[in-house]
DNA sequence: ATCAAAATGGAATATTTATTCCATAGCCCG
DNA sequence: CGGGCTATGGAATAAATATTCCATTTTGAT
């Protein structure tokens, strides 16, 4: 680095927009530190090179050029300049959702804090609810499946194909039946293959259909779903449920993706990725 | 110092608990030390035990016995707490996900329970950082506009399918531009209508194409991204921006969706809906 | 493909910061 | 007024932390 920037940032304000400034113009290593300095600017104060390195993924010495590339004369310089400027605001996690619920059931900060709730509330049932034995057998399922089917309509398409995607990452051969063109790819479901089936009250006949297919064809189906006793879990070999916190007609959808994303890591690692 | 408390203080409350029920019975040094700590609690979190002793007048060895009275270790004990409270441990995913990988390739229920916890942080983080005014923002522009257009593509795919789906429950128009068969409906976008946007780092060109191409027209433009700075933030008529938690190479997607579903659901009764 | 320049990671070192220890000073009770 | 106790300050040591340096790898240009 040759080209330096010989003057500090004098305020937390400059740092930002010497941070955006830079934003792209940075070799690899040193775009993580900006990414991650970015995100996590108000630790800085309270962290060590060490800890801040370690989350950004680099070796503390990425991060020391970091600071001298945004003029600092090294990480204490920059962390004066926060340690100088902190205020510790209302780190209070309850507090700041009391304040965003005040002032106006129709304001859009209240809804947010409704939804961020209700989120919070599903993710903490799921972990007391979910059951291990199933959701073990469910790994063991797809593991060991040739093919992966997915489907999930409606409020569950964006479930299925987020699976889709992370498949894809983890090289899990698997395939969305998303209904585009009304078009039904049944004929692909093929022995050895499974089935991992979304669908939520009120349930897709869609859904279930391809299931009850899947199933008549002796093809194991992993259920997600929001009722133990529902038609979906009836048909499954592994069911997996999830008690979802609704606010209004909307669900956040935080414990199922958790969930979805558990099996599907789960699912990745044990096919040797 | 006679009366030990071998316990020290959980929480900041606890804490000043304790300093209360301490005053008065203190030597003169360590009332001293009392007292300024009292008044300048949210220093300890960025202070040297030195630059905290200046503050009491009083020598560093004083402070130290002060923070042993109270049930600490030492000084590094108790600023543990101080700093832990601001932003409680840090996530440090990486580290966590290579111990996991290490361990026994992840019990499915130990994923699960980190993606559990990295979508509980991502809510909180969202609730602490959230832009108040660019989400009234936001809800303006769409709320105004005569259609919707949707896009998010790879990761970002489920939040905009999601939000098709709400905005069709809510009878507003809104069209997901999602790629299908390679056709782009750039020339959908008409006068007056809006773009929502949404793409994380690695940003999807074809979104950020998009978007740039509705500015252009003169179409408003909201953003759901990640980072303030980034490609896409720059474009927007008002960005939002969320601080999702990673967790390995997979985010939970809790803190996006449900500032989505919150900015839907108050568009929709903007609307009259 | 080859080279030069740039970037990187890790180990070695320097610096800062916390903590302990103990000789001395101050206090209280007789 | 003295003896026993506690509190105190500062110097010595230990620990944590930042910073530099350089051998190696990667990148980019030709």
């Amino acid at each position: 680095m040759d080209v330096k920037t010989p003057t500090p940032p004098a305020t937390v304000d400059e740092f930002r927009d010497r941070l955006a400034a830079l934003a792209d113009s940075l070799p690899r290593r040193l775009q993580q530190c900006a990414d991650f300095i970015a995100a996590n600017t108000d630790r800085i104060a309270v962290s060590t090179v060490a800890e801040l390195a370690a989350g950004a993924d680099v070796p503390p010495s990425a991060l020391m050029r970091f600071c001298q590339i945004l003029g600092f004369s090294g990480f204490s310089d920059m962390q004066r300049l926060f340690r100088e400027a902190w205020s510790p605001g209302p780190p209070d996690y309850s507090t700041r959702l009391r304040n965003l619920k005040a002032g106006g059931a129709g304001r859009p900060a209240a809804l947010l804090a409704e939804f961020v709730e209700a989120g919070r509330l599903s993710l903490e049932s799921l972990t007391k609810s979910v059951d291990e034995a199933a959701l073990d057998r469910a790994v063991g399922l797809l593991a060991g499946a040739g093919m992966i089917h997915l489907v999930g309509l409606r409020r569950a398409f964006p479930v299925a194909s987020y699976l889709a995607y992370v498949f894809e990452k983890m090289q899990v051969p698997a395939l969305l039946h998303d209904g585009v063109g009304k078009l039904d790819h049944r004929f692909a479901l093929r022995p050895g293959d499974a089935l991992l089936a979304i669908t939520f009250a009120p349930y897709s006949p869609e859904t279930l259909a391809l299931a009850q297919d899947a199933r008549e064809r002796g093809l194991a189906v992993v259920a997600l779903t929001d009722q133990a006793g529902g038609p979906l879990a009836r048909l499954a070999s592994a069911a997996l449920v999830v008690p979802e916190v609704d606010f209004g007609a909307f669900r956040s959808l935080s414990a199922t993706i958790a969930l979805a994303l558990a099996l599907a890591v789960a699912v990745g690692s044990a096919r040797g990725g």
